[in-house]
DNA sequence: TTGAAAGCGTTACCAT
DNA sequence: ATGGTAACGCTTTCAA
């Protein structure tokens, strides 16, 4: 399996049936069996014996581990290692299927190695502060946060951060400018003129909008900066309600990128509701390819954040190769985003007049 | 929070920003301290001081441990007392909102004790049994598992079972007897009779469903009984497939029960795509009220598995209820699912003949 | 090349 | 009521 170059412990799960029905069998019985002292067979059963324990005798104690069925003892090496074997993992409501999918694959990377992921989602954003406590609190090897600026500056522990960037700490994301720049030009092919950008806060991200829009020569309009303090953390009502913003507007835009599948499909809703036709009468743009982007009527046009590996296998890259090497340089990972296209968007209508 | 009454330990959580960055504090340090033996420290912070340690004396170590910003060594703990302080998790694809949901509330509650949950996720049926094994290996203190049936009979450790009944272990869990009555009845009293079953195997569920078929005297058909061996393992996909044999049935029928609103979700998208009208033409009932069920075209009539208190809540209250008293005799909880009425279901349509 | 032993932070038993 | 101490399983240093 991949994983096998990250980390140093590998830890030999071999789906032994009697593992954890009977007494655990530990390197002593291992040296009791074999003949071989306690420490010969700790050597051995970590990989560690190079040059200290023969070959031959090295064969005997692995025969013996396997036949006994053998398995460390997390615990105790956790307490002699001071080190936990485990990884925090802070993320944002798991409602967002996009980090549900990184919870599955992060722990499913995992498998197999001696580590352990350790979870905290918040719901609301009051819940980050609790959320990193818990963690750090925790004791845990390394983080993998999506709010790296919660995390304190005298951390001592290897801190990868997905999608914000932090100085501090590696770093996992994508070029924000490049996917709406792909996103605009698309939109602009499409004979798209007037464009709505949806985000979650107003921030860089709309910025990056605007500059963009600029460079394109496109109309700008206030109203088609659309944003609201979220209401009940609920990203599809958001989208609800950014979508019937769009349909009130003055001078109605005929596309939207909304930065986020989730609301999208929200906007989806409300513009069905409201007897809006998409992608006829509005584009939609989404963000992050969800499963659910290719189930929604009508499958949503929007970005796979990656071409090519995941964004949990680059997390888990850089966390165990920092935790392997603390003194490396601070490590940035861009993903390029590559865009799909299905049915939620929609060459402009040729205005009348 | 609810949790305290589940278990033994309580891990004094301060959120205390210096946890993990500086040295850890030991007992020893306490003791050292606050003048007392390391044993007396012990016994107090561990809430195990009753008739061992003076009031006064208690409340002296508790103020030093606090004011240390003391945080037990989970390792120690662990090695100590043979006990992983771990609770396994055995769960499908968390691409199914409903397990995702899990996840998340199981983490929350879990927030707090000094229990942690570790999980594995299996994509495909296959997947089941290396799953099992690796939290089997993992020495937990005990299991929540949706598949039971893969846990070996020797095994020594509390099992709460999700789902599916085994009568080995603790079960939680709805009646499903109770819930394709519901259903029945609703789609009757809107005037249905030609109904059909989509599940995703073919067993009890589709029995129970043609005995209340019989109990309600409605015309039968095999061909209103959906299900074909899972492909891909998306059930988005199989909804789909499952709603193209319903639009190509000779006779065919009027309402659908689901039996999971991901599955419902992908038919609901088939049908718009061959033109199928939804509830006008077919009315479809889902299970589970995932979120995405209220915000799907349109909004999906689904049941609610629980009435009250979470699914997560039932599993983790059995599971601490077990550890702390092994000797329990077994226990079922049977949830009430509700009926929650959206669009996705109408009155039949008259027909003409 | 191998073995003995210290020690990680706890808990719990046994003295005092 | 309090304190000393062994033991949990492992890693690693040091000596043989």
């Amino acid at each position: 399996m991949l994983m096998c170059c990250y980390y140093a412990n590998r830890c030999a799960f071999t789906g032994n049936k009697e593992n954890n029905v009977e007494r655990k069998v530990t390197i002593l019985d291992i040296a009791r069996e074999s003949g071989f002292s306690k420490s010969a067979v700790a050597y051995v059963v970590n990989g560690t014996s190079e040059g200290r324990v023969s070959q031959k005798s090295c064969d005997k104690i692995n025969a013996t581990a396997a036949q006994l069925g053998y398995r460390p003892n997390l615990a105790a090496k956790r307490l002699r290692g001071n080190k936990s074997f485990t990884i925090g993992v802070l993320l944002p409501s798991l409602n967002d299927p996009i980090y549900s999918s990184m919870v599955a694959e992060i722990q499913h990377l995992l498998t197999g190695t001696d580590y352990l992921a350790t979870f905290s989602f918040w719901e609301t954003e009051d819940g980050i502060e609790n959320s990193t406590q818990y963690i750090l609190s925790q004791g845990t090897d390394a983080i993998i946060t999506v709010e790296p600026s919660y995390l304190p500056d005298n951390l001592k522990i290897p801190v990868v951060s997905c999608y914000n960037y932090d100085n501090r700490f590696d770093y996992v994301g994508y070029d924000i400018e490049a996917v709406i720049e792909m996103a605009l030009d698309y939109l602009i092919g499409l004979g798209h003129t007037k464009i709505a950008f949806a985000s979650q806060r107003d921030t860089i991200r709309s910025n990056c909008f605007t500059k963009t829009i600029k460079t394109r020569k496109l109309p700008e309009n206030p109203d088609w900066l659309l944003w609201e303090v979220a209401r009940g953390n609920d990203p599809y009502l958001y989208g609800k309600s950014l979508m019937e913003k769009i349909l009130n507007c003055k001078d109605r835009p005929t596309a939207v990128f909304a930065h986020n599948d989730v609301v999208a499909v929200g906007m989806l809703q409300r513009a069905w509701e409201l007897g809006c036709d998409i992608p006829k009468d509005i584009s939609i743009i989404g963000f992050d390819n969800i499963k659910q982007a290719c189930y929604s009527i009508p499958p949503l046009t929007t970005f796979q954040q990656s071409e090519d590996d995941s964004i949990a296998e680059q997390l888990l890259k850089l966390t165990f190769g920092r935790i392997n090497n603390p003194e490396l340089p601070q490590r940035k990972h861009v993903m390029n985003p590559k865009l799909i296209i299905r049915k939620s968007t929609a060459k402009a209508k040729i205005l009348k007049h």
